[in-house]
RNA sequence: CGGGGCGUAGCUCAGCCUGGUAGAGCGCUUGCUUUGGGAGCAAGAAGUCGUGAGUUCGAAUCUCGCCGCCCCGACCA
């Protein structure tokens, strides 16, 4: 039977969201739940997800910050204590209202199992942890000496969504949650602008995506915020996605869970705080930022397995003494460092016919593949595939070169997806002065592949929220954040309203 | 929650209009052959046709209710 030209069918061109649904899952990294919106993340997903967390706790450590643990569910009267944030999580929100079950015995003999004991008061289970953190962070704070309080929270958090996607949008969802208290509004401005930097950071260097980190306007902020700094990505089909968040919080969330110290000058104030946070939502955005029509791409860095080594076993009286070579071959390359850790070697030793194995794993994007077999065992050489290059495309080199330059292989891997990923961002970024060219950008629809039209528009504005609602309205775009930068500094006028501007912001249409 | 579509084997679907004993491809199991590439042949396992009622001698097929899913809108990390 003959295979089609791409593992993956539709392409990206052809159709970008149904694409993106057969990545998931050819690559196996997670499926739909019995429970609408709620995702199992099989292990390749979860090895991911594994490995952004390792990664990035580690930069939490590093600038200073601990991890705890608070309560999946939020009494319902804590969410009623600031009203931006309460109304903000309002339509998404699911409630426990009973704590027990009854078992009742149907006419048919099946059972009913029955919510009693209703709660007094009910539950919200948490779509973010700031009013129970909150309340925490009232009785761990007493005087200026217990700030700052610098805490992460590796947890699951769940809002109930209309229209789910794996990965991108799901109804409960694995997170972090940074939350701290500080003594000065400015104290708690270094903190947000610290970790949107450890953000783009790591979205650069570790998922090689290369982020426009800034400011959200006030429509677009983290309900109760004072400011939201975000990091945002373009993927493949030219649109945005918001990959993390910080929030300055002022004193909002101080003043609602009453979060008040002793000063330095003897008086009694409102700490200032902060939240920031990534999700799951990562492993979304990384598929969409570097996948193929062959599968995902998984930058070597975050990868659960880097290289995978399949042995090569035509004939059943060499195949232990291949798997053998394999196998001792794995032990010289894990003794080895990339990037501060051990590497992960994976062999693939299932009974598999080679091609279809071959094929799984450029489906699940595994960044180096290594064929050896008796021939090369031989000629003490391998044959080295790298997932950034075709499906077919293979250098047999020998096998100790190969292993003196396989953490440079991974690196150079790892670099060619970050140009590969800015090029496209950069090609269709474009500074934009007037209206009609913004509506020629963005109503450009069905390209040559397929794709919505668009990108990321820079554009001057002085507009208002009512203004950028009805551009959202109009055009199904949004700005996606005033960039940080200088390259971004420039006089100008707003392209709808001509008032005078002094930098320009990211228009797009996003995730 | 509005507008449209769909529920038949693990997956993708045909069959429904015109009612008469449940089908295909892929996947799975077993055997043989093959093996530097997503294999071939043969045999086999697997479905109370989403659910409840109605019409009928007879319902996957017709009618009504309910449930669920998908797509398009409003909401979002």
């Amino acid at each position: 039977m003959s295979q089609p030209t791409t593992a993956i069918t539709p392409t990206r061109a052809q159709d970008f969201p149904e694409w993106y649904q057969q990545v998931v899952r050819a690559a196996d990294l997670a499926e739909n739940s019995e429970v609408r919106g709620c995702m199992v993340i099989k292990p390749w997903g979860y090895g991911l997800w594994e490995n952004i967390q390792r990664q990035l706790d580690a930069k939490f450590k590093a600038t200073g910050h601990v991890n705890a643990y608070f309560p999946l569910l939020i009494p319902l009267s804590y969410l009623e204590k600031e009203a931006q944030h309460a109304e903000g999580f309002a339509t998404e929100c699911a409630v426990v209202t009973h704590h027990r079950l009854e078992a009742r015995k149907q006419a048919d003999g099946t059972t009913k199992m029955i919510p009693t004991g209703e709660l007094a008061e009910p539950f919200v289970i948490r779509p973010t942890s700031e009013t129970i953190i909150g309340a925490a962070f009232a009785r761990w704070v007493e005087s200026y000496r217990d700030l700052p309080l610098l805490i992460n929270q590796w947890a699951n958090v769940m809002r109930w969504e209309m229209r789910p996607r794996l990965f991108l949008r799901t109804a409960e969802f694995l997170w972090q949650e940074g939350h701290t208290a500080h003594e000065t509004a400015e104290e708690a401005m270094e903190e947000t602008r610290t970790m949107h930097r450890v953000y783009a950071d790591f979205l650069r260097h570790h998922l090689a995506i290369p982020a426009i980190p800034g400011e959200k306007t006030e429509r677009e902020r983290f309900p109760g915020a004072v400011n939201t700094f975000t990091v945002e990505a373009m993927v493949q089909d030219r649109k945005a996605i918001q990959a993390g968040t910080s929030h300055f919080l002022g004193q909002n969330f101080a003043k609602a869970s009453n979060i008040q110290f002793l000063g330095r000058d003897n008086q009694r104030q409102f700490a200032w705080t902060t939240s920031w946070g990534v999700s799951t939502r990562l492993i979304g955005t990384l598929i969409m930022a570097h996948g193929d029509d062959d599968g995902v791409i998984v930058p070597p860095r975050v990868a659960p397995h880097q290289i995978v080594i399949l042995p090569v076993t035509p004939k059943p009286d060499t195949r232990q003494e291949v798997i053998d070579a394999c196998e001792a071959l794995a032990q010289t390359l894990r003794a080895q460092v990339f990037f501060g850790e051990p590497l992960r070697v994976h062999v693939d030793k299932r009974d598999l016919q080679g091609g279809a194995k071959n094929w799984e794993w450029i489906k699940k994007g595994v960044p180096l593949r290594v064929e050896m077999g008796p021939r090369d065992i031989t000629s003490r050489s391998v044959a080295v595939s790298r997932r950034d290059l075709g499906p077919k495309a293979k250098e047999i080199m020998g096998k100790e070169e190969f292993i003196r330059n396989a953490t440079d292989l991974l690196e150079d891997i790892q670099e060619k997806l970050l140009e590969r990923a800015t090029a496209l961002r950069d090609e269709h970024t474009k500074r934009l002065d007037t209206l009609d060219e913004f509506k020629a950008f963005f109503g450009a629809d069905d390209d040559e592949k397929g794709a919505p039209g668009g990108g990321f528009a820079l554009m001057h504005w002085a507009g208002t929220s009512e203004d950028e609602e009805k551009l959202a309205k109009d055009f199904k775009t949004t700005i996606r954040c005033i960039p940080h930068g200088d390259e971004y500094a420039e006089e100008g006028a707003c392209f709808l309203t001509g008032k005078a501007s002094r930098r320009r912001v990211v228009f797009a249409r996003s995730y």
